[in-house]
DNA sequence: GAAGAAAGGTTTGCGGTACAAACCGGAGGT
DNA sequence: ACCTCCGGTTTGTACCGCAAACCTTTCTTC
């Protein structure tokens, strides 16, 4: 790891990205939420939702399971992988913003 | 103002990108940085350093002064209101953590 | 039991964006 | 005078987010 700034070369932005950073955080703190919870606390469009979620599905960070029989039901949660890359996520972000309080410009 | 979760609709792409909060972030902390010293610690290329510069500059986040005579040299600071945006993209962000570190599902 | 409305998602089209790599202009070395 | 290298800018391409159109399956109402 280098310095906060170098690293924020590295960061995963299939996370970093705004709506999907709230998708994901929300995540953080409950087990599974339901597709029209999300689209709720979120205010994205089912068509956002549905697109934020497959790239978030097809880069292993959640989990989209389908009920079937009776109104469909779609369930999402984080994988294991998934909470980590989010915790990870945010210590970056932390360190980026805990560098930019403390430090001063050096050679001033 | 929304939940933490709706917010994150109207972070500033500008400044949210990863390489110019980097760069912003640092600026925060100091008058001004000369382009080198922005590149060195961000580590970006002098190509991308630029491009990312100079869409802070068009959307009146940062100044940028170049010296005239001698050796070209360049030097960038945050403009008054570049200061108040990225202290209120840190701002959201801050709350969308704490709020995905204390929420549990509603309903659930 | 058939038609219509509506919930629940998916796909498409387009405008915008980041990054790499080519390019440029002028100062210093020799 | 030439060459080279520092300090940036421009360009070209591939990707991405968003809105809006589209599809599919379930309820409702007669």
């Amino acid at each position: 790891m280098g310095t906060p700034f170098e690293d924020m070369a590295e960061i995963d932005r299939l996370v970093h990205e705004p709506s999907r950073l709230a998708i994901t955080s929300a995540l953080l703190s409950c087990e599974s939420a339901d597709f029209l919870f999300l689209q709720r606390i979120t205010g994205l469009s089912k068509g956002n939702l549905s697109s934020h979620l497959s790239k978030l599905e097809k880069g292993g960070i959640v989990t989209v399971t389908k009920s079937t029989g009776g109104r469909p039901r779609t369930t999402i949660g984080l994988t294991p992988m998934g909470r980590d890359t989010v915790a990870q996520h945010w210590e970056r972000l932390t360190r980026l913003r805990d560098a930019a309080r403390e430090w001063t410009a050096p050679g001033e």
